[in-house]
DNA sequence: TATTGTTATACTCTATAACTATA
DNA sequence: TATAGTTATAGAGTATAACAATA
């Protein structure tokens, strides 16, 4: 029988992931907020980077986001200066979105912040103790089928 | 130097519990659904049990949830016989919310349903790995100053 | 005057459908 | 006809202000 008073229940592990979780978002957030940038726009620059001259379609299934709030989107990256829309030689129905110079120093930027995150986020646990949770995340991760460093957060379901 | 390929970058721990936060919420979202009451729902059915003639508004500021969306949400589990408003009799300005006996069986099916969420979710981990996750992730949310129990997922910052 | 609950309103994000231009 | 991008629109959720009843 596990302790428990009559008032309040001790949370189970996936509880305790859906709290921190949360958490760390939000941080995340803030984190890159003096970047004039937001999660989704943080997934797409690194998207847009990882895929170059990629679709907005592409971009938008790779990272849960409907197209018509994708378009939303890369107008406010493209007014940023953080990314071209170039029509594709080929089949000029669809884009090709590239990284300019400005998008991919924001990028370098949102990659110190967000290493940052992780270690200040981390850092109530040692370093062992640090491994032994990423370990156990990726194993997770691993098996609910979680893509490789895209965020679900913006998913429809 | 970390491993590294010119395409993609491992995500950092921070990064893995925001997915497998977001997952484990979604997931969770999905099993109450059958109950007929979402998270929210199922925050404030906790705390009403936890909290008997709470007024409306420490709930939503236990929650986080803003006082003109909780007057919906208790329209709505009042309407579903979840629970009673009941004007206080010291200070009639205040309600005392109590949860009703279709209320309280709702509550016994929706911690059932936590605690099978919470099975399933670390399956993939043996017992040993389980128990070792659940002792970082409580140390990590106690230095966070997260609140025992409460999701802060309906937070507005 | 301050507080509880409530309503009204605006803004964002999600979701669907319809439109355009290309193929 | 099918697809990429776009626009329009409706529905949640978030946030702020203002209001009525009560203290």
């Amino acid at each position: 029988m596990p302790p428990s008073s009559s008032e309040s229940r001790a949370p189970g592990a996936a509880f305790l992931l859906t709290q921190l979780g949360t958490q760390a978002a939000r941080r995340f957030a803030e984190r890159i907020e003096p970047l004039g940038i937001t999660p989704p726009h943080a997934g797409i620059l690194r998207l847009v980077a990882m895929i170059p001259d990629c679709s907005q379609q592409k971009l938008a299934t790779r990272l849960g986001i409907l197209p018509s709030r994708m378009v939303v989107l890369i107008d406010e990256m493209a007014g940023q200066g953080l990314l071209d829309r170039r029509r594709s030689a080929t089949d000029r129905r669809n884009y090709e979105i590239v990284l300019t110079d400005k998008g991919a120093e924001t990028l370098a930027n949102m990659q110190r912040a967000a290493a940052a995150h992780d270690t200040d986020f981390l850092t109530p646990l040692t370093p062992e103790e640090q491994q032994t949770l990423k370990s156990l995340c990726e194993k997770l991760a691993a098996h609910h089928g979680l893509a490789q460093g895209v965020h679900p957060g913006y998913k429809h379901l």
